[in-house]
DNA sequence: CCCTAATCGAGACGGTACGTCGTGTCTTTCG
DNA sequence: CGAAAGACACGACGTACCGTCTCGATTAGGG
């Protein structure tokens, strides 16, 4: 790559600026963390990313179409589905950092600006569910998934119902209340759903150290 | 006299104008059910309601303002906690009817554009949950709590943690996937309650007609 | 008088506040002068005569109304037309306080915003001519009309030409160059007049401590 | 391509579009005309010329600045000074032409729309002093100045007290009384000016005598 | 090895809505 | 019944972004 700040490119025939793009993308999340939803124009973005308005509209159609890209970008492959071969301790791990990664991570923060704005454009809500939130779902059924695989767990479980119960209780914390998720929050709704599909929790729960471990 | 259409309130000394303020809130409801969130402009809502813009910024900051405001007027005693002296009874009840409030009627449709704007701008989340939320809360979890002073439930329930197990999932499922809400779904979550908290269902749930009935 | 300040009055069935129509046409004023014509509002002057709005409309239509009141009531009789006996040395009185009045007081400085509003209201021009012009007009003509009935002029004088002559100069240089006017330019314009009706200068005009003492 | 309507300029990387800037003017000209000073208003002038108001505070500080422009657009050279050789002539013709100018043509009607306006606001005043009327006031000292240059008149003319001698009045009658110019009151004062400076004006009999004499 | 067409930067354009200010009308309450 | 207080409908202000458009420069691939 040159040097040259100045030296930018300036058209091709064939196939657009990955640059241009990565910019837009990177100024666009820049300015939802920075300045908020609402700083988040379409010229400030193309200011910040130093690309030419135009530039934006022959790729994307609205501002949340950007953040989208930016989000999907960044966070698509951020909340691995731990295996250990438990569903225990594979939920308590997975619901702990889908807890971070909603009330924490950047990454969570410009995903709760597009659910907001899902309330607001049902076309959006559209497409936001088919371009993340099918596919995010499909990851929370995972665990359970596979331990009715293994014949961990009966084969009759309601899973869409009790995903909801399971990480339900997160986004709600997340979107309505905005009260903090500690892990003994996530750990237990892991233990209510281990109930009530039969499994006993042995005794105690893990410690917060064992949590933490798990974590990282 | 008094009912000449021309004869309008134009102002005076003491206090301001109920007829517009009333206006108002009813044409900021109107735009957003049939515009949405889009559509609610402080220029449409003072057209709508046949007021100077500057009476609306007179009294309101922000059409978010005015929205909540239309909401709480409307909605506020929509969600009656009921008490027939049986929590299962009370909040499968509850429950349902919270579905319906915010998935199929027309406060919850500002309520949810109202939880959108809240991801956007914090200032305004706090001013929902101060005006709104934590009543709401409070009610969420009145039934549990009597059911305690009744002794129907041990003392040591940690309520606040229940409460967000029963009524997650619904904010979930309204919030963030678009699925439908029937009443399997929220008489799960109450079974699953009433499990877990020692109280076992008695075999089979009431049949939709019951649950119809104690809608109405 | 009372002397506390916050006794005010309040209204009187009979006829208007004396103390109202003075702290108007005061407040009126100061603003003029202090802000410019642009900041003379109906607004600012009811503020700053701690008068209510309906108390001015009641008396008076528009701000350029109040500002001709005002106006007359300072500065109607600013200009003395002086009476030595003699028509050169009574015009160079006259003309060098006209210039006095017009650029350097502040009476002339709502005169020319006045005269400036005339050019955009030839409804206010109209009533700016009745109520003030029309009389100026028959001041500037007087020095001259009693040199005529004193014999010093002959009777043929065409009293209305020769009048625009001598103060025309003195408003184009006050409301169109805004350039200085001297004594020397206002007594050559009354030699210039003086030879057109045959009476020749007494050689050398008089100098500029003899006009300062005639001013005074 | 000219002859299509729906062919638009809608902006250019290089400079602005003509076609919005010459609506734009003649816009506030009709509205000048048509409404009067009070009638021209930004938002006016962007509907008359079918302009966007952005596209106005573009390139325009404020609506005299607008008329400013139209009127130097329209006006600049509208008072050519006649040269025949002869001062007495020019100047009677002059005056007549600015006599009309002033006081019957579009063009002057909106001069003296900006000179009040320049009344009002002593900033605008020195732009209107800069754009158009040092320039005017040169093209007034223009005949005399030739005259002198031809010897006709003497070298120690004050050509700059001559100049408002003749022009004063007329702007006086124009401005502040309103009353009708003839082609008597202009020659008067062409007449007046001939005696000051020695040239007598008894038919067309020039009276070079002195002059060519003194020169020789 | 140049030609040429898609893409880039820049930025003016017609618009919509913003939030503010001033106008002139009206109502209430006080003295 | 006049005056203070101030809410009201109205209309213009000047600003911020929107999404569209033109323009000249840039750049790779196909002629």
């Amino acid at each position: 790559m040159g040097a040259d700040a100045t030296r930018r490119h300036h058209g091709n025939r064939h196939g657009r600026s990955e640059q241009a793009r990565l910019a837009v993308l990177e100024a666009a999340d820049d300015l939802l963390v920075e300045k908020g939803f609402a700083g988040v124009t379409i010229e400030a973005i193309a200011a910040g990313a130093g690309v030419a308005k135009q530039t934006i509209y022959r790729w994307w159609s609205t501002k949340t179409d950007i953040l989208l890209d930016a989000f999907l970008q960044d966070a698509a492959e951020d909340l691995p589905v731990p295996d250990h071969g438990d569903v225990g301790r594979d939920l308590r791990g997975y619901l702990r950092h889908l807890a971070y990664f909603l009330t924490r991570s950047d990454a969570g923060a410009v995903l709760r600006a597009l659910l907001g704005h899902a309330q607001h454009d049902s076309a959006f809500a559209a497409v936001l569910r088919a371009r993340f939130l099918d596919e995010q779902h499909d990851r929370d059924r995972l665990a359970i998934e596979r331990a009715v695989r293994r014949g961990q767990l009966p084969a009759d479980v309601d899973i869409a119902a009790e995903v909801d119960q399971l990480v339900g209780p997160i986004y709600y914390r997340a979107l309505v209340t905005a009260s903090a998720i500690d892990e003994d929050f996530t750990d237990r709704l892991v233990d209510a759903f281990l109930r009530r599909v039969g499994l006993t929790t042995n005794g105690d729960r893990p410690s917060g150290v064992n949590g933490r471990a798990e974590l990282s």
